[in-house]
DNA sequence: TTTGTTATTGCAATCGTTTGCATTGGAATT
DNA sequence: AATTCCAATGCAAACGATTGCAATAACAAA
C-alpha cells in the first residue's frame, strides 16, 4: 500500500520502526537487513547500498535493547564508584573524575559504552552483585575499594570480568589496577628527610586502605630512620576538611617539620592554613602531596607531590577488563608512583 | 557435573538462568514469577514469598535486557559531552566533572542509569542521533553545547527528552538549563571596576558561547562605563595555557589592571604567573575568576570569583528531564551566578 | 543437458520478560 | 443450591534483532 514514498524526503506513510518495515520497503527479508546493517560480508553489496541509502532516509537504527538481548552481551561496561567513608568525598574527587575522564576514552576507543553507578554500600547491600547479575553489563570496573575490600573479594570469586581501581594486598583474589601506595609513601618519606624533616605527620584520613598503605610506606622509612612520624586523621570533603587541618596545625605547631598528605588536595589546603599562620614553607615545615593534580604546579610555593600516572592506570583498567572478558584471569597491576620534585620540600 | 557448590546453601543441580528456571522450581507460570519479582500487588502474599526467597537462594534476577526490550524503556539516561574546540579540554574540567558527579546522584535517586559518552563531533557526524535513535537511552543530558549548537537545535524539534546544560540563547529551541553567562560577566566586570580597574580584559577562549557570553556581559559594562576591556585567547588544556597566559601577561604588562579570567582554573594559572613576575594582586592587578570551585578558596590570595550552583544546575537538569520524559514541553532555566567576594578584586 | 559450486537470501527458532485476557477456585451473596 | 464476584494464576502473544540451516539462483564445468 505505502507505494509511493517520496524518494527525497525524510517522511513517509508510515515510519519504519524496525527492521521488518525496513526489510519490506527494500523487497527483502528481515534476516538480510540485519546482516547488511551489521556489516557482514554475507550480502550482494547492491542489496547493501540500497538498504543502507533506505535506512539513511529513514533516519533507521537498529534497536539495541533487541540486539544485545539475543547476542548476549551488551557492549557496556559498568563503572561503580562505591561511596564508603566519606559519601561526599569522591563528587568533587579530582582523581577519581579525572580517572573517569580517560576511561571514558579508552572504552569509547574500544567500542564500548560506560555506565556509571555511583553506589554507597551502606544503604545498598548487593550493589555489586546487582550491577552484575542483570545482564546488563558485560564487566565492571570498580573505581576505589572504599570500605568493601572483603565483598568484591567474595564476587571475584565467581564473576570474572571485573578490574578494580585500588591498592594491592598480599594475596588478594580480584584483579586491581593501582599504584604502589606503599612505595609511593616511601619516596615521600624519604624525600622529607633528605630536605631536613626530623619529625614527621601523615595528614588525611587512614581508614581507606590506599591511604593506610601511604602512611605504611611513610612509616616504614621513618621507623628505619628513627624519625617519629604520627598520623593526623582528617575527613576528606572540603568543608570539614579544612576545619580539622587547622585544629591537627594548632596542635602541631613546633612539633613537625615534615607534613605527607594523604591527597594534593589535602596538601593545597594544608599549605593554604600554613600561609594563614604565617609558617614559612619549606623553611619551617616541608610539605609533600600525593597525586600530582593540575593544581599541584599552581600552588604557592610549587607542590612536591608523589605522581600517580592516570591515563596509564585507565589504560590498565581498560586493557585488562579486555582479557578478562575474552576469559584470561590476569593478573594485577601495579604502577610505580613517582616523586615530583617542586618547591615544598 | 557441578554438583557439590556450595553445599549448604546456593547451588542445586542445574543453574537458574531464566524466569522460566524458576517458575519451574516454584511450582508456578513464569508470569507469576515475573509480577512477584516485579513487586506487583497481584500476587498471594505467600507465593510472593516462596518466589522470593527461591530467587534470593539461587541469586537470580531477572535479565534487564529482555525486560527492558519487552517493556520498550531502558531506565537509562544518556550523559553526552561533546569535546569540540578542546578535545581534552573536558578531561581536567573540573566544573563538567563535578557536574557530573552530581548528575550522577540525582538520577540514582530518580532510579535511572547514567550512560556516559564522550564525542568527538569532528569524528563523528551524527553523534547525536546515534545516541537517541538506537533505544539505549530513554532521554539524554547534554553536558556543554561545545560548538554544537546547531546540530543541537536540529535535533531537538523531533525530540523530546533532551536537556542541555550550556547558554540560553534568545529563541532557542532547545531546552537549556545554565548559569546567566552574560549576568556572570556583568557581575565580573563591575567588581573590577569597582575595586579600582580602569583597564580590563578578560582571559581565555571566548569561542564556546558560554565563555562569548561572559565576554559579552563584561564588555556591556565595560563599554557603559567607557572603560577599555580586551579578550586574550587562550586555549584551556593545562599544557597549552600556562605558556599563553605568561605571553599576554608579558604583553598587557602596565595596560591592564583587571583581569576576568573565564574560569577558576585560568584566574589560578593567571595568578601563579602573575605571582612569578612579581605582581602584586589585588594592588597593582585584580583578578576574577568563574564557577567557584574548592581551590577558589585556597589560593593565595584568596579568589574572588563569580558561582554557578553546581547542584542546583543538575537537579534542574534531572527534573526538566524528567517532565520532558513524561510528555511535558518544558521551558528552558536559567540560574543567576553569584559574586563571592574574597581578596583578589 | 546434467551436475557441481558458490554467492545470496529466506525461514524460523531464539534471547528472557512483560502483560492483556481467560480461567480457576473459593468465598460471599441471594 | 445457585449465582456473583474477586483474587490469584495460567496462557500465549508480543518486544525486535540475530543466526544456523535450508533453499534458490546463477553460472561454470562436464
Amino acid at each position: 500500500m505505502s507505494e509511493h514514498e517520496h524518494p527525497e524526503s525524510e517522511n513517509t506513510s508510515r515510519p519504519v520502526r524496525n527492521i521488518t518495515d525496513l526489510a519490506r520497503l527494500a523487497g527483502v527479508s528481515p534476516g538480510t537487513v540485519s546482516r547488511a546493517l551489521a556489516g557482514k560480508s554475507l550480502v550482494n553489496a547492491k542489496t547493501r547500498e540500497k538498504i543502507e541509502a533506505l535506512a539513511r532516509q529513514h533516519g533507521f537504527r537498529p534497536n539495541q535493547m533487541a540486539s544485545k538481548l539475543r547476542r548476549q552481551k551488551t557492549g557496556v561496561i559498568g563503572v561503580a564508584i562505591p561511596l564508603g567513608h566519606d559519601v561526599h568525598q569522591q563528587i568533587s574527587d579530582t582523581f577519581f573524575m579525572t580517572l573517569l575522564g580517560h576511561l571514558a576514552d579508552e572504552l569509547t576507543d574500544k567500542g564500548y559504552d560506560l555506565m556509571l553507578r555511583r553506589v554507597i554500600p551502606a544503604q545498598d547491600e548487593d550493589w555489586l552483585d546487582r550491577f552484575i547479575g542483570s545482564g546488563i553489563v558485560d564487566g565492571v570496573i570498580v573505581i576505589g575499594q572504599s570500605d568493601q575490600f572483603d565483598r568484591i573479594e567474595e564476587i571475584a570469586d565467581g564473576y570474572l570480568p571485573m578490574v578494580v581501581w585500588g591498592n594491592h594486598q598480599e594475596g588478594q583474589r580480584h584483579c586491581v589496577v593501582g599504584s604502589d601506595n606503599r612505595l609511593g609513601g616511601k619516596l615521600a618519606a624519604e624525600r622529607l628527610i633528605a630536605a631536613g624533616a626530623r619529625s614527621l605527620a601523615f595528614l588525611g584520613d587512614t581508614e581507606p586502605i590506599e591511604f593506610a598503605a601511604r602512611f605504611a610506606g611513610a612509616k616504614e622509612i621513618a621507623d628505619r630512620m628513627s624519625i617519629p612520624i604520627r598520623a593526623l586523621p582528617t575527613h576528606l570533603s572540603a568543608d570539614r576538611m579544612n576545619g580539622e587541618i587547622a585544629e591537627h596545625l594548632s596542635e602541631i605547631e613546633g612539633k613537625v617539620d615534615g607534613i605527607f598528605a594523604a591527597t594534593d588536595a589535602v596538601a593545597v589546603a594544608c599549605l593554604r592554613e600554613l600561609r594563614e599562620r604565617g609558617v614559612s614553607v619549606p623553611n619551617s615545615v616541608k610539605v609533600i602531596g600525593f597525586d600530582d593534580l593540575p593544581i599541584a604546579s599552581q600552588t604557592v610555593p610549587p607542590l612536591t607531590t608523589v605522581r600517580q600516572d592516570i591515563a596509564a592506570g585507565a589504560k590498565g583498567l581498560v586493557d585488562l577488563l579486555l582479557r578478562r572478558l575474552a576469559g584470561v584471569d590476569t593478573e594485577s597491576l601495579v604502577l610505580p608512583p613517582h616523586l615530583i620534585a617542586r618547591e615544598t620540600a
